[in-house]
RNA sequence: GCGCCCGUAGCUUAGUGGAUAGAGCGCUGGCCUCCGGAGCCAGAGGUCGGGGGUUCGAAUCCCUCCGGGCGCGCCA
């Protein structure tokens, strides 16, 4: 829809003869609710128009007075303050929002593009721990943003199911383990053998080449050796499967490492043929010091290739293959200079779409301050987080509302999206400190408020006899009191909030747009009656609450929450 | 040593050059004969890490220092 701010941009911008978009950028939310719905700081216009800022908030405050969509524009100092008609916005924006959510969300800027999203991307063999869920949920709600914005998506699970690592897990299995005991916990088993092997490799060094060794004979193709590798994959993806289905994560292509084992001398060749490999202590390398970053290693000095060459040829057969014309990936902030070094590589090797790979940095999670260790054992499941925070949310409602339908479906909903919105509400650079007290805490700025706002939503509108994919029209807002003037005009942002969230490849500003969303329909619900209204007032009430449910439906599915009805 | 990121209330944080720095948790005190109290309201709590600068205006931009994190060729 158009937005307020474009209404003023363009009727300021005819006034004072300056560019629309020099205006728009100036426009915001004035501090006071009293001072007016939009601002326009006049400083900036002082210098160019030889006049002073007070003069000209002046003039465009008697200029304004005029436009239709707004009630009133006074001059405050070098600002201009506007408020909206409120009946007339306050029908406007209801209406959309009941006629077409998603268009009222999305202009889809993005329709035509085909997005590859590279997320989630755990180690096969190894823990599903709670730092993977930032890359899982940031990266599952991009690919939704993205989708939302217009744009074709492809997520990608890029399995850690090759290296080095595995010729550890396979002696370790071969001398320590028991196929039952595996089947049983397959996970958490294989990590044991796995932190065992480490612990014995300190006093017994053979086991470190007895490990080269298998993986060695993976690599050519050994049975046995591919038969162990193979059956580690299908009983992690099982593992991992259960915790996506919790999650409520999909993935277009699970395409990990080994996939790309034969794709990588093609790029060598390539970056041969094109010169961009030197030698340099006993490897091939690509120069990169003119970017003041260091040489990106493409061939060790073994011979083997190595992530970097494995990377490469993942976004080449990304772009070419699946027909991606952006790359993103969330990945962690520790492999920030391997991106920098990697979308550099490309852009040498003559990609110019090279400039449209993101990485996605996000910050590390620890617990009690320390960095969780795979390889000391040292990790949280997030499976276990997950079926605490499950019970917790069965407990407070077995406390609340016991004779709930579904109790367990709807525990599940709360409970995962507890952990879900907790991990996406605040900025991903951030380090995390994980702590099950701030995950266990349905109260405040937390996922299951902003349920619980939508199941009371759900509950007036039940109570109206509302049917499911009901709308309700409004001719015209009769009285627009403040608090629902708060709540409309706050619906009315919904779309900028939402652009710069695709932008910016952040779903933390839409996790914090549903919260105030949702506090300002508390306020709303709290003081407004709605169903015990005049006729005319419950329509127009119930409207705006129909409204306020189908945005926070949408947004919470946009972050990967379920909206349960009742809770 | 070099590079990147972070530093805002006891804790977690919002804020992408504009008006009196907003929230949540925790703490204190209110609000269910009234649409769901996982809620609402109020209170206490801030030298926006320190110091310089740019600007009419800086938590925000630049410089510098301090504290923390992560990287810095054959792991991913």
């Amino acid at each position: 829809m158009r937005t307020y701010k474009s209404v003023l941009a363009e009727h300021a911008s005819r006034v004072l003869q300056v560019p629309e978009t020099d205006v728009l950028a100036l426009i915001e939310y004035p501090p006071n609710r009293e001072l007016g719905d939009l601002a326009l700081p006049c400083f900036r216009f002082a210098r160019t128009l030889r006049r002073s800022p007070q003069e000209i908030a002046a003039e465009l405050a008697s200029a304004l007075q005029s436009v239709d969509a707004f009630a009133s524009a006074t001059q405050a100092g070098g600002y201009v303050n506007v408020h909206f008609s409120r009946s007339q916005a306050a029908q406007a924006v209801v209406d959309q929002v009941q006629q077409d959510v998603d268009g009222f969300l999305s202009s889809r800027r993005l329709a035509g593009h085909r997005v590859a999203i590279d997320y989630s991307s755990p180690n096969i063999a190894k823990p599903f721990g709670v730092g993977h869920l930032r890359s899982t949920m940031i990266g599952q709600a991009i690919v939704r943003l993205l989708e939302a914005d217009g744009s074709e998506t492809v997520g990608i699970n890029h399995l850690g199911d090759w290296g080095t690592q595995f010729g550890k897990n396979i002696v370790a299995y071969l001398k320590w383990g028991d196929e039952e005991v595996v089947r049983q916990d397959p996970v958490r088993e294989l990590l044991g053998l796995y932190v065992r092997f480490h612990e014995e490799a300190k006093a017994d060094p053979s086991l470190d080449d007895e490990a080269r060794e298998w993986f060695k004979k993976l690599e050519d193709g050994d049975e046995r050796a591919v038969q162990l590798w193979q059956w580690f994959i299908t009983e992690s993806r099982k593992v991992f499967d259960e915790t996506y289905r919790l999650l409520g994560v999909s993935f277009d292509y699970y395409l990990g490492e080994s996939f790309y084992n034969d794709k990588m001398q093609a790029v060598v060749d390539e970056l041969r043929d094109k010169g961009l490999l030197t030698h340099s202590e006993g490897a091939e390398v690509v120069d990169l010091s003119e970017w003041n970053m260091p040489p990106c290693i493409i061939v060790k000095s073994d011979g083997a290739t190595i992530y970097a060459t494995r990377d490469l040829a993942a976004a080449l057969y990304r772009h070419d293959e699946l027909g991606a014309d952006r790359l993103i990936y969330v990945v962690g902030s520790e492999q920030t200079l391997h991106f920098q070094q990697l979308f550099k590589v490309l852009e040498r090797m003559g990609r110019p779409w090279a400039g449209d790979c993101r990485h996605v940095a996000f910050g590390m999670m620890k617990y009690n301050g320390e960095r969780l260790s795979t390889r000391r054992g040292k990790v949280i499941y997030l499976e276990d987080v997950l079926q605490q925070a499950i019970q917790e949310a069965k407990s407070i409602i077995e406390a609340k509302n016991p004779n709930l339908a579904d109790k367990d479906a709807v525990a599940k909903a709360v409970g995962v999206g507890a952990v879900v919105f907790n991990d996406l509400k605040n900025d991903r650079m951030h380090e995390v400190d994980f702590r099950f007290e701030d995950v266990l805490n349905f109260d405040g700025e937390t996922g299951p408020y902003v349920q619980y706002t939508h199941a009371r939503a759900c509950s007036v509108l039940r109570k109206a006899g509302l049917k499911d994919d009901g709308k309700l029209t409004v001719d015209a807002y009769t009285q627009v009191d403040d608090l629902t003037w708060n709540l409309v005009h706050h619906l009315a942002q919904a779309n900028e909030v939402f652009e710069r969230a695709v932008d910016d490849l952040d779903p933390s500003q839409l996790a914090r747009y549903v919260l105030d969303l949702c506090h300002h329909f508390n306020r709303f619900y709290h003081d407004v009656p709605i169903l015990s209204a005049a006729a005319q007032l419950r329509q127009e009430r119930l409207a705006l609450t129909n409204a306020c449910r189908m945005l926070i439906k949408k947004v919470l599915f946009l972050l990967g929450l379920e909206a349960p009805e009742r809770m």
